[in-house]
DNA sequence: CTGCCATTGTTCGATTTCGCACCGATCCTG
DNA sequence: CAGGATCGGTGCGAAATCGAACAATGGCAG
C-alpha cells in the first residue's frame, strides 16, 4: 500500500484511479462533530460530504416541530445528491446524527467536475438511485410496518454503516426519528431485547443477533441495500475478519 | 401553431427545439389503459415512458400482499427515471393507475440520447430530483400524517395532474395505495366531505375546494409541487382560464 | 462526594386505526 | 331487464399508538 491511506468512503473507493486523482485536490478534510448541519433546507448546497466516519440523516422539519428522518448516510455515500441532479437545494435538512469525518468539495467546483467526467457522474448517479430506492422503502415502512420493524430496520441500517455492533443512541432521538413516542420506543426495544436480538444500555444499543434482527425488520429492509450492492460495493465491512468483540459462540 | 400538436407532456415540452426535435423520431405513442404495467419490479425497464394523460403509480408490492404507493406522476413526468440514473432495473412496480396515452422510447436509445446531449440530462435529472423529493414527502407523511391528511394530499396531487375536478377512483383503490382500510377510506371521504372539501359519488370524487384541502393536507404537500415548479415548468393547468365547471360563486 | 440533569421505565386513559362481518346501492353486461 | 359483480356504508370488539404525568436510574460536573 502507499503511504496514501484508502479512503474509508465506498464511493470515493470505488472511484477510478483517473477520477480520484483528480477529484482528490479538491476535498478538504472535514471533521463533523455530532449535530453539524451539512445541508440546510431551503439554503444553497454549499459542499458535497462525503462521509469517511459518522452517520449522516436526512430529515424533514415538519412546521408543528415534528422531526422525521427519511434518509440515512454513513461512509456509504454522500450528502449533497441534489447537486448531482442538478438543484441547489433541498427542502430537506442533512445533519449528523453521529459525529465523524469525512472530506467535502465546494459546490461550484463538484458540480464541474461531475460534468466533465462521465465515470464520476455515473457512479454518483448509481448512489442516487439507491438512496431514491431507500426513501421508497422508508415510505413503505412507514405506511405499512408495525413500529417494531420500523425500529429493526432503523437499527440495522445504522449498524451496517458503522463499525462493531454498539449504536450510540438514545431513544429520545430513535423517537423523532421514526415519528413515535419515545415510550413506545422504550418498549419496542424491550420487545427486541426480549428476543436477544439487542442489549439496550443507557444510550447505546448493542446488536446481537443481526440476522435476527433482519428477520424482525420484515421486507421494506433488504431492497436498497441490495440495490447498493448490485450498483456500487459490499456495503458492510465483509464479516471475514470478526470484529473487536467476537460473540461467543 | 403549426400541424404539430404540442406536447401536453411537460417534460417533452419543455424541452430545447433541439432537444426536442432529436428526440421526437425515436418516440413511439402508446396507448396506456388502466392497469397497464410500465415497469416490472427487479425485471430490465424496457422503455421510458411519458405519459401525455392518465396517472403512473409507482408502488411496493410487499410480500404480504400489502401494496402502497410511493409515488405518482402524470403529465408532468415520466416512467423510467433509473435508467438516467444508471440503473436498468428498480425494486418497484409502476402501472397506469388512470388509463391514458403517451410517447415511450426504447430503453437503449434512451440511454444514448441522454448520454449525448446534456440539456436533455439535465431535465430529466431536474425531473428526477422532484421526484425524490415528492418520495420524500411520502415518506414523511406516512410516518406522521393522521390518514385525512394523506388523503388530501393524494386528492390534490392527482388533482394536479387532471384536467377538471372529478377525480376517478375507488375507496378501495384508495386504501390500497395509502396502505389503510377501506373502511378509515369510507369514513376519512364522508369528514372531507362533510367540510365541504369534495363530493364523494360512486366510483369518483369531485374537488369543491382546492384551498381548502391544501389546507387539510398538511404540510406533507407543498414542497414537491414548490419544487417542480422552481425547476421545470407550472405544475397546474393555469387557472387563467376556468374550467367546464366554475364553481357557483 | 454530591447534586444536577439527561435518560430510561412505568402507568393511565383517550384516540386512531384495524379486522372482520354484513348489507344495501349502483353499475355493467348480456 | 335481470343477474352478477363492484362499490359504498355501518357496526362491532381488538389492537396499536398516543399524550401526559411521574418515578427511578445513571453519569457527569463541580
Amino acid at each position: 500500500m502507499s503511504t496514501l491511506p484508502a479512503y474509508q468512503n465506498r464511493l470515493l473507493a470505488s472511484l477510478s484511479d483517473t477520477d480520484r486523482a483528480w477529484l482528490r485536490p479538491h476535498l478538504d478534510p472535514v471533521d463533523l462533530p455530532l449535530h453539524t448541519v451539512l445541508v440546510e433546507p431551503g439554503r444553497p448546497i454549499t459542499h458535497a460530504t462525503f462521509l469517511e466516519a459518522g452517520l449522516g440523516s436526512i430529515i424533514v422539519n415538519s412546521e408543528e416541530g415534528g422531526r422525521v428522518e427519511i434518509g440515512l448516510f454513513g461512509r456509504d455515500g454522500f450528502a449533497g445528491t441534489a447537486l448531482v441532479l442538478g438543484s441547489d437545494r433541498i427542502p430537506q435538512q442533512i445533519f449528523m446524527q453521529v459525529g465523524g469525518h469525512g472530506h467535502r468539495i465546494g459546490a461550484d467546483a463538484f458540480i464541474r467536475l461531475t460534468e466533465a467526467s462521465a465515470s464520476l457522474r455515473a457512479l454518483l448517479l448509481r448512489y442516487t438511485h439507491t438512496f431514491l430506492v431507500q426513501t421508497a422503502c422508508t415510505a413503505h415502512a412507514n405506511a405499512s410496518a408495525p413500529v417494531q420493524e420500523r425500529l429493526a430496520r432503523w437499527l440495522l441500517m445504522y449498524h451496517d454503516r458503522q463499525d462493531g455492533d454498539e449504536l450510540s443512541i438514545t431513544h429520545d432521538f430513535l423517537s423523532m426519528m421514526l415519528g413515535v413516542r419515545r415510550t413506545t420506543v422504550t418498549l419496542t426495544l424491550q420487545l427486541l431485547e426480549g428476543a436477544r436480538l439487542i442489549q439496550a444500555r443507557r444510550g447505546r444499543v448493542i446488536v446481537l443477533d443481526r440476522e435476527g434482527l433482519e428477520g424482525a425488520a420484515g421486507d421494506a429492509y433488504g431492497p436498497a441495500e441490495a440495490e447498493y450492492e448490485r450498483l456500487i460495493a459490499p456495503l458492510r465491512r465483509r464479516p471475514d475478519r470478526p470484529g473487536p468483540v467476537p460473540p461467543r459462540a
